[in-house]
DNA sequence: CTTGCATTGAGGTGCGCACCTCAATATGAC
DNA sequence: GTCATATTGAGGTGCGCACCTCAATGCAAG
């Protein structure tokens, strides 16, 4: 049999109130009673049932997903896969709730954040840009103890705070690298679309996708970054500009999440020309568009592993629980017309 | 609050003890009664609390991967992970176990099979090549109610069993189209290089693979499978043979989970022909020679996950519980230089 | 009507732990 | 030595459910 926390208490010498106490770290243990039972846990291999812990505590987990009010199919799709994990841990004690806020000004963002109750939340996963107001406003959420998990969002690495998401100067890299050899020997331009550099995701992509053109194609050139805003005319135009200009273009690279506006644009300025596309992000748009063999790769991080990944992880820190690393690695998916996971209705 | 099966009791109007009973679907519930509280079930939204349950069943789940004896990178890589899931589900009240038998032999595999006790093993996860007799010995398990999964391997899918693994023509659809890119427009041949061609997912593969080679790319044609059988001294003998018959070989493609025979063969009689080179399955092997530029794409599936999907699985209908069918799906990834995860040995 | 069986309810026990109180003892400062 | 404080032990309660027993009721066949 399993030993419990009384085999443990027997081992240790001591009484239940102290194994209890040590257990969970409350004050009032002696150096040495500490040690006794520490030896003990080793020597027995005690391992505390999460079940009875679970039932005992009887607590109810509170975490929120802080995400834009703006964006297309990849946030949307972001949204049902925090109602689903919502729907998989309502048994679990777990509730989990996501709030959209524009992110547009960081005053209002750190507001937020700021206004957070430790005792009403227990966990926090932040999709926002970077600034200095949002990354104050974090650190002071992670010593209220609210545990804090940057999501998907090119923000600097708090050091006291978890981060899950890809990196996104490799994911650049890769479309790079993807870019470079799926064009060949054919010498061009590649058109490099975001919504906007301001971002440092954004930044970091492309910076990841010219160290790779640069040193590993050097017949390719990368054209400046062309901005959308999201604005479906502007983008239209600047796209049309741009091809026109540049005759000798062969590929286009989306940096951002949402290729549909700029894609569209192209294709509608793309005329018989002969394009390699690569976009991020596997959405009903882009996962048509590589059906259709209108997009030849798309870069990709799965956003239901992001959020059960997040989940996880404020899970595990408000337990004071290691949790397996490896698990909570996003990776960069390829995905190609080949791969396309196909996303089905019907259970397993 | 959330609603406990005592509130769920009141509001079916019925006692404590029927609601057990329709809960853990016991005997004698009249079709009345049953509806009463399916229907306050629904009314009022109860949910089971898995640590309430997992406490007073007090039970022990007992899960066993079966796996080759033979085997290389690949399977070490497998077993580390299996060994991972064991010390993590310790706590769980979940033992996970893993034997290594000879998979030469179908009536060996299936004796073994048919020896697992019902009551030693709650389920069981399985590598084994396709025969009839392991398939017999599977369904067997099934019916004496041992939960199966088959795993990773290049069985005929059983309907009573569940699946964890990649659509391996699907693999070798991305692997062709991957080579067919990356090699351009410079015709060729393509060396297609396994282990064994009678394994299912051996022969899936390729059939995926030529299926792209053949439709998309017409300047290239892929060479009749060589078989190296893990012999060293045959897999240098037939490459080095089949590279001087073909001259014109212009890419390697490996089909087996172990590329370090068959490629280190390659490499020796390669000379000094540029070779657009294509393995499966991510291994110390294959990440350093992604990393030397001696291979240029890995299609790989992800171990871990495997694993962990696996057991949630066996879990799961041990349970009779429902699952997350999009968290099991294991994806085909694709792997170059620069999307390739780094393995930290340190914690997150 | 009686017999037999199906159904239901009442109630108890235990799973392993967290959390609490109160008394008893140890340890230190002075 | 005395006092204050730190440490320890004993014991109880409850978390939500599974599983068990036993008595009570219902219903139908004969």
């Amino acid at each position: 049999m399993r030993p419990t926390a009384k085999d443990l208490a027997e081992a240790a010498g001591v009484s239940l109130a102290t194994v209890d106490r040590v257990l969970n770290e409350r004050p009032n243990v002696s150096p040495k009673a500490a040690r006794k039972v520490a030896e003990a846990i080793e020597r027995i291999g005690f391992v505390r049932n999460p079940a009875a812990v679970a039932l005992a505590r009887n607590k109810t987990y509170r975490f929120r997903f802080v995400l834009p009010t703006s964006g297309d199919q990849y946030l949307a799709e972001l949204l049902a896969r925090v109602r689903e994990a919502k729907e998989a841990l309502r048994a679990d004690s777990t509730e989990v709730g996501a709030v959209q806020i524009p992110m547009s000004d960081p005053h209002h963002v750190a507001k937020y954040l700021t206004a957070i109750d430790h005792d009403a939340v227990d966990g926090v996963a932040v999709m926002a840009p970077e600034s200095p107001q949002v990354r104050d406003a974090l650190l002071r959420l992670v010593e209220r103890g609210v545990k804090v998990v940057q999501f998907l969002s090119g923000q600097e690495r708090l050091e006291s705070a978890d981060y899950v998401g890809i990196d996104n100067f490799a994911a650049g890299a890769t479309a790079g690298k993807i870019a470079g050899r799926f064009i060949g020997a054919r010498p061009g331009k590649i058109m490099v679309v975001a919504e906007t550099m301001m971002a440092l995701d954004s930044i970091q992509r492309r910076l990841g996708f010219d160290s790779i053109i640069n040193a590993q194609f050097p017949h390719l050139e990368s054209l400046p970054s062309l901005e959308t805003y999201a604005d479906e005319k502007r983008a239209d135009l600047i796209i049309r500009r741009t091809l026109q200009h540049n005759p000798d273009t062969v590929a286009v690279y989306v940096l951002s999440s949402e290729a549909r506006v700029p894609l569209t644009a192209v294709w509608n300025a793309q005329g018989d020309r002969p394009l390699t596309v690569i976009a991020h992000e596997h959405t009903p748009f882009s996962a048509q568009a590589l059906m259709d063999e209108r997009i030849d790769a798309v870069i990709a991080q799965d956003p239901g592993h992001a959020v059960r990944s997040a989940l996880r992880i404020m899970r595990a820190r408000a337990d004071h629980r290691e949790l397996l690393a490896s698990q909570e690695r996003i990776r960069i998916e390829v995905l190609l017309k080949e791969n396309l996971p196909l996303r089905k209705t019907a259970g397993l």
